[in-house]
DNA sequence: CACTATCCATACCGGCCAGTATTGATTCTC
DNA sequence: GAGAATCAATACTGGCCGGTATGGATAGTG
């Protein structure tokens, strides 16, 4: 058993604690993995406590639904938009940030997967994923696409960047070294990027 | 507990009706939530059958992995190649089948997810990756890619239809309805098909 | 008909888990 | 320093599961 979320030893534990211990178990083992005497082992205390902060498993797995929500999406784009004026530039840092924050990699494709069995977890990923569509869909609409084209090519995008996420985990030999990698994802942002005639026709409909 | 693998009552179970039903129900609610009572129940019979099949679970999976790999990876790209001489034709029915075959799209997901946690599925999964990858890379080489550009352009191709598969099975309503989601497949497939010039430099190497 | 191989039911064990109840130890507050 | 609030340990229950052992039913074979 990992003890990576071990805590300062004597201190006392809040519910901030068993939720950001929870989110990183999920990251390395999937939802199925987590368990409460586990967790409460890799937090060096007993079942005991983890009742005293949260009411059942499902509570936590609400909080730890939200908090991921919030600072893995609704935060993020609020950071993008307002501190990247450029769209081109700001379309970059998500697909960046995609290649370098492991656990957040981590933990989407966790978090999507257990979402195709307990619906709760199914409201909030469908969620998550068309505000961050809709994020990238602005960006398009900023460089010049019309709304219909702009919104197609955000999935288009968006699609592809899960994709190499999967990738990225299940066939690191398939996506190659990290240089090869980086190369893919330019290309493949070159491609999304440029207007063509077709996005321009059935706009009036 | 669902019925749906139900034999025709009074016939006995071989292996592969075992085989069959995991897979049904591996799609239906994944790996972690298949256990061999339930399995059982599905089938009519209980766990004093299964042992007589199988030494484990463990030897299930192995089973199930291997007929997944050749029914959906092997034998789908053999059928492709010989019998559609278009390369163009031959990337189409890749993306429909994807639309068309909710089993399939169900089973690659979860056997996908249970990579993340479980060593035997992590290689086979990786190994069908890389039979697809190079499927798609055929196919574009025989468009006129150079082998480099034909490998991206082909990792690329195949991070967009993971997505896809993603986004369809958890934010339908991201995608839009089959039309809208048809539009999308087709734009994504046009931008992957035109050559530009990048495609043709820093081949020598 | 007897015999054997095939297939399955039943009963049991140990292990892990979610959840409850209760008690014990700190820390905070007045 | 007394009392209350906060945090945690311990012990227990019931449930599900993987795996084993063993005996019973059915179908093929001579």
């Amino acid at each position: 058993m990992a003890r990576s979320n071990q805590q300062s030893p004597g201190r006392r534990l809040e519910r901030r604690d068993w939720e950001r211990a929870a989110l990183a178990t999920i990251a390395e083992e999937g939802v199925a993995a987590l368990s409460i005497p586990k967790l409460a082992a890799s937090l060096g205390v007993t079942k005991g406590s983890f009742y005293w902060h949260f009411d059942s498993l499902d509570a936590l797995l609400a909080a730890v639904l939200e908090r991921w929500e919030r600072s893995y999406t609704d935060r993020r784009i609020e950071r993008f938009e307002t501190e990247i004026s450029s769209p081109a530039e700001r379309l970059k840092p998500w697909s960046a940030e995609a290649e370098a924050d492991h656990e957040a990699q981590a933990l989407y494709l966790e978090i999507s997967a257990a979402a195709a069995t307990r619906a709760d977890f199914a409201r909030t990923v469908a969620r998550v994923i068309e505000k961050r569509t809709e994020f990238l869909t602005r960006a398009y609409r900023e460089l010049g696409f019309p709304p219909r084209a702009a919104r197609r090519r955000a999935v288009i995008a968006y699609a592809g960047y899960v994709g190499m996420l999967h990738l990225a985990r299940l066939a690191p030999k398939t996506v190659g070294p990290p240089r090869e990698r980086a190369a893919t994802v330019r290309e493949a942002m070159g491609l999304l990027g440029g207007i063509t005639e077709s996005d321009l026709e059935g706009e009036a409909k």
